[in-house]
RNA sequence: GUCGGUGUAGUUUAAUGGCAAAACAGAGCACUCAUAAGGCUCAGACAAUGGUCCGAUUCCAUUCACCGACACCA
């Protein structure tokens, strides 16, 4: 059996689940089942962390305990992937979870006894306007945007340091040895030239007196690891490294390594960061790592809920379904470059092509056959494979153009042949060409149901029954 | 500021050193199996200026506009 590994970056469960994440996790999900067709054994990773300052800023604000409040966000994460039609057989992780916390701090332990983590003085700026500390692209001048009269004041305190200056060459080569490492190849010029730029050693541990809300650093009480440093051992931890050594060589090994989709902000961290952090902990770098531009609203404006420009995703799927959402994110978002995400391109989208285009097709099509009792035999699962390099390069996208072509096609021939007249001639040598056409637009249907099973499953799933039943209860996409 | 990228119809995208393609939105025609859907026809674009070339939207330069990276933001 063929394995393949497949993760979402695990959202910070500080904010509300928003359509970014929804994006990110529908497009994994259809590389996930895409893969599952084409024989693949899939292990599909999701979860949440939910570690970290914000974190416990915001439990303390509502006055709940950081673990009810980080439960309950959880849980509105989890809640989201099942409205996503997310296919069943996916692993969850947390970051709060003991497995996890467990393989974080042996991961920790391994770096360290390799030599990478040093503990050294830090300074950080710290604004006692704010009450909180900021980092140097957060000042202007040297000085805090909002409390621009007061001194930045300058705190030192002991850290633990990974070394990541050390893995400048290490990762050079990684990018030369493995050229489809991040896509697309702007983003992997983005860090190429970012590493080539030279790398400073980076912080990963905090004052667990400032801030208890961490992984523990393993032997030192004092400390907690800061956020991501946990939060990207979550790819392994999952796969339960490292006590069950079978799955991780299973997954992980004998895979190349996991494929990762996140979004440009996490650029750096992913392909950079973690890479040098595997090979500090002496393990296989990831496979492949895909870069998701940013849904933007109107025009290209950030999304906020200032400008009230934000789409939720839930909202969209309780009124348009979830096959209609994963739709509009597969194929009108672009794959890499940042989109805006609108209700009207959204309706007009749906509209167009969901109600109008595949919908109605499936309609005239379904009725012919059932007033004239004709049916045919159902396809084999075979042809989705015949889009495997697009979505190798993950260009769903492209994908849907075909199948949507496809679709277009249909109505042409419909439009050309009316069989919905040639059914009706009087002479048997009319009517049996009448039959021919109708059998073939509904092998035409059926195909067409087949080779969205990956994309829309539900909708995947309604036509076959259709094809089945030879016979359809109710439209697929009611036009709105 | 340094480096990198982008600029094509109202909108979202495509292709190309030799007639710039499509979808949505718009205007019209004929049809009726279908969700007032679908088909056909029409209208509509290469940011600007130079250069190389027989020929440039494409290559080069400059200008303008926008975007991204330049580290401790998951």
């Amino acid at each position: 059996m063929k394995n393949f590994y497949i993760t979402t970056t695990l959202p910070y469960v500080n904010a509300e689940p928003h359509v970014g994440f929804a994006m990110e996790f529908i497009r994994a999900d259809v590389i996930a089942r895409e893969k599952k067709i084409e024989g693949y054994d899939v292990f599909f990773n999701t979860g949440t962390d939910e570690h970290g300052t914000k974190i416990q800023r915001s439990a303390e604000a509502l006055g709940v305990s950081t673990k009810e409040y980080v439960d309950k966000a959880s849980e509105k994460f989890k809640d989201l992937l099942s409205l996503l039609g997310i296919s069943s057989n996916t692993h969850f992780i947390r970051t709060t979870d003991t497995k996890h916390v467990k393989a974080a701090q042996e991961f920790w332990k391994i770096c360290d006894k390799n030599g990478f983590i040093y503990n050294k003085d830090y300074t950080t700026k710290y604004c006692v306007g704010c009450e909180l500390e900021k980092t140097t692209s957060d000042l202007v001048d040297g000085k805090c945007p909002i409390h621009p009269s007061l001194t930045i004041e300058e705190i030192k305190e002991e850290n633990y340091f990974f070394k990541f200056s050390e893995f400048q060459k290490p990762l050079l080569a990684l990018y030369e040895e493995n050229p489809t490492l991040v896509t697309p190849s702007f983003r992997f010029n983005e860090i190429k030239s970012f590493v080539k730029s030279g790398l400073e050693d980076f912080s990963i541990s905090r004052l667990k007196s400032k801030m208890p809300w961490g992984v523990p650093v393993p032997g030192d009480d004092a400390h907690v690891m800061y956020v991501w440093f946990d939060a990207l051992v979550s790819y392994i931890s999952t796969l339960n490294w490292p006590d069950d050594k079978d799955s991780f060589d299973r997954w992980w090994i004998k895979t190349g390594g996991v494929v990762q989709y996140c979004g440009k902000d996490n650029l750096r961290q992913q392909s950079a960061m973690w890479q040098a952090m595997l090979m500090a902990a002496r393990l296989p770098n990831s496979k492949q790592i895909v870069i998701n531009g940013f849904i933007t609203g109107e025009g290209g404006i950030k999304m906020s809920k200032t400008l009230g420009n934000t789409i939720n995703p839930i909202d969209v799927v309780k009124e348009y379904g979830t096959d209609a959402l994963r739709y509009f994110v597969l194929r009108e978002i672009s794959p890499f470059e940042d989109s805006p995400f609108t209700m009207e391109m959204f309706k007009e989208a749906y509209n167009a092509n969901l109600a109008n285009g595949l919908g109605n097709l499936v309609s005239r099509v379904m009725k012919m056959a059932e007033t004239n009792d004709i049916s045919v035999e159902q396809t084999e699962m075979v042809d989705v494979k015949k889009y495997a390099a697009l979505y190798d390069s993950y260009e769903i996208n492209k994908v849907c153009d075909d199948i949507w072509a496809r679709i277009q096609s249909a109505d042409k021939y419909i439009q050309e042949h009316e069989p919905f007249k040639t059914i009706k001639s009087k002479d048997k040598v009319g009517k049996d060409k009448g039959v021919l056409q109708i059998q073939f637009l509904l092998a035409e249907v059926a195909h067409i149901g087949i080779l969205l099973a990956p994309i829309l499953p539900e909708t995947s799933e309604k036509i076959a029954k259709a094809i089945k039943d030879n016979k359809i209860s109710e439209p697929l996409f009611m036009r709105k």
